[in-house]
RNA sequence: GUCCCAGUAGCUCAGCAGGAUAGAGCAACAGACUUCUAAUCUGUAGGUCGGGCGUUCGAAUCGCUCCUGGGACGCCA
């Protein structure tokens, strides 16, 4: 266990000891000891509220229950050195700050594996983002996701979780039928003739080059075809190439997958008909209008759902019934879907059919992405699939970086609206947090470098006891905060804590370089000590930057 | 019309399982480079937390309501 939070456990179980002894409530009465950090330093280093909560089951005044609770306590036993009640009844506790400095050591013996932790008991989940149609290539949208998915899952195997990453093809519907179509008519285009696009086309540059591909390396032998044929076999080309191109920028963009699962193979496996034969079983299907229904209504969605439509065929939900079905059944402990915006007023359904399966509502965790608006000088930069004129994920990277791509993308909540300043990513300069934070990196690496030149060794045991200015302790707190950033970023599901901190500890950084001096050789045990806080330092944001996939250069 | 997200400093956003004087970056202003990288630091200024009502000892945070912006509402996917 971490230093800090072993601290932080003593010191809850003196409090909540200290109210037992002081008869303040009984052990089944107890409220649960909420520690805070405040935000003055006069206010110490941990406050608790107990007195203020206690006040109802006491019946006394919070400033009087915080008298009997102090008096009760062992302060050398939960490391304090001081004592205060402020304010309305907050319990204000100043630690004896000797073991901050064992962080350093700490976090230099578990080099990267600091900040990692059981929380997640090994529960195994299940996160599936992107997903985009394999009809096009990747957008913002997509860039924002996979910057997230990716990112919560880093952050929660690193809480001790059991992450699968998952991408779902949806290479069965509709839309891949467009695919084979707009192929089709742009490849009778790119032979010279004059073919209108249907309404519904995807008209993307990149189905132009498949056409002009499968000209270069098949001439006109599709034409000869019948219709059938070539659009089966256009179907397949596209798929594969299309799919293909997407795994590779994911791969650039940093963003691995465990797992890719086809919409296809659904229909293949028969499980389809099985969900929809689980469905009616559990009392949830009906016959109407010709087609066959979902009564989603009984667990709140606006209204019922089409499962097979009219003309037999399954609507888009049906087989994403299946899909989750499948899903739960390989044994996840806990699904995360990973949304865009424009696919939130289909949340509902898709939790109304996991629960009319069966399962446990909150089985099924899905996470909205929201819209990025795109600026550049100033202007909005439109963005459309349709039309043609989609900022894909490509384009955006070689514009600003795949570094300040993926900060930029985790550093805001994903439920916000993002407006994603493209001057601001490509600036270098003070103005760019990415740069900020690399910065700091770079920093500790050229120090290093520099005492090692001065034959220091910079991996020497150091006497960390001698850490005691004031920058030192904000970056030995910053530095013990870690572990619990992580965990808390991993159970709320919200990565873009991982770039504040990151982002903090750096400015503690730059702050604690402009103050003081590393390397001093008139000072050799101080010198080894602060060599070995930036150690500690460099690490945790070298291990912060891994997380969101952004690196952590040497050299600036 | 219904549902979802948002509304916090001039701008972009944190904070929201209630806590003390609401934070950061940028922009503005004033300073710091013969000193381990100035892509840095130090300081100043900047706010009716969209409005109202309620719950509470205590509300940016919870509830209700209204306003504004964005998005979604197909037998498309």
């Amino acid at each position: 266990m971490n230093i800090v939070t072993q601290i932080e456990d003593t010191l809850k179980q003196e409090i909540e000891q200290a109210v037992l002894n002081a008869g303040l409530a009984k052990a089944e009465e107890m409220p649960e000891v909420i520690l805070e950090t405040p935000k003055e330093k006069e206010h110490g280093d941990y406050a608790t509220n107990m007195a203020m909560q206690l006040a109802r089951i006491a019946k006394k005044a919070p400033r009087q229950i915080a008298e009997e609770i102090v008096g009760q306590l062992d302060a050398e036993k939960a490391s304090i050195e001081k004592i205060d009640i402020a304010g309305p009844g907050f319990i204000n506790f100043f630690m004896d700050q000797s073991f901050l400095t064992q962080v350093v050591t700490e976090i230099n013996e578990a080099k990267e594996s600091y900040g990692s932790s059981d929380v997640g008991q090994g529960k195994k989940v299940q996160i599936e983002f992107v997903s985009a149609n394999p009809t096009g290539t990747l957008h913002l949208g997509h860039a924002r996701g996979a910057a997230y998915g990716d990112a919560l899952a880093n952050v929660m195997e690193k809480a001790g979780y059991e992450v699968q990453r998952e991408y779902y093809i949806n290479d069965a519907g509709n839309q891949i039928g467009i695919l084979a179509k707009s192929i089709e008519v742009r490849y009778f285009q790119a032979l010279g003739k004059d073919v209108d696009m249907p309404e519904d086309s995807y008209r993307g540059k990149d189905i132009i080059e498949l056409a002009n591909q499968l000209v270069e390396k098949h001439g006109d032998e599709f034409a000869n075809m019948t219709v059938e044929e070539r659009l089966e076999a256009f179907r397949n080309f596209g798929l594969e190439h299309l799919l293909e191109r997407i795994k590779q920028d994911l791969e650039e963009y940093r963003v691995p997958f465990d797992s890719w699962f086809s919409e296809t193979s659904l229909y293949e496996s028969g499980v389809i008909e099985q969900a929809v034969d689980q469905l009616r079983e559990n009392g949830y299907v009906y016959e109407a209008e010709g087609a066959t229904w979902f009564r989603s209504t009984d667990f709140g969605d606006d209204k019922d759902r089409v499962l097979v439509k009219n003309d037999g065929t399954y609507t888009y939900l049906t087989p994403d019934i299946a899909y989750h079905q499948n899903k739960i059944d390989r044994g996840f402990d806990e699904l995360i879907n990973v949304w865009g915006a424009d696919h939130h007023g289909y949340v509902n359904r898709m939790k109304a059919a996991i629960q009319a399966l069966g399962n446990p509502k909150d089985l099924l965790d899905i996470k909205i992405v929201q819209l990025v608006h795109l600026y550049q000088d100033g202007e909005k930069v439109k963005m459309s699939k349709r039309t043609g004129k989609a900022v894909t994920m490509q384009e955006l990277i070689e514009e600003v970086g795949l570094d300040a791509t993926r900060y930029f993308f985790i550093m805001r909540s994903n439920d916000s609206h993002l407006d994603f300043d493209m001057d601001l990513a490509t600036s270098e300069s003070n103005e760019n947090p990415v740069y900020y934070v690399q910065y700091a990196h770079a920093r500790i690496c050229s120090m290093l470098k520099q005492a090692e030149e001065k034959g220091i060794d910079v991996n020497a045991e150091a006497n960390v006891s001698v850490l005691t200015s004031e920058k030192e302790m904000d970056l030995l707190k910053r530095l013990g905060d870690y572990p619990q950033v992580i965990t808390e970023a991993a159970s709320k599901k919200m990565p873009h804590r991982i770039p504040q901190y990151v982002f903090e500890l750096a400015g503690d950084l730059h702050s604690f370089y402009n103050a003081e001096k590393v390397i001093n050789p008139d000072d050799m045990e101080r010198t080894q000590a602060r060599i070995a806080l930036i150690q500690a330092v460099r690490i945790v944001i070298q291990n912060a930057l891994q997380l969101i996939g952004v690196s952590a250069p040497e050299k600036m």
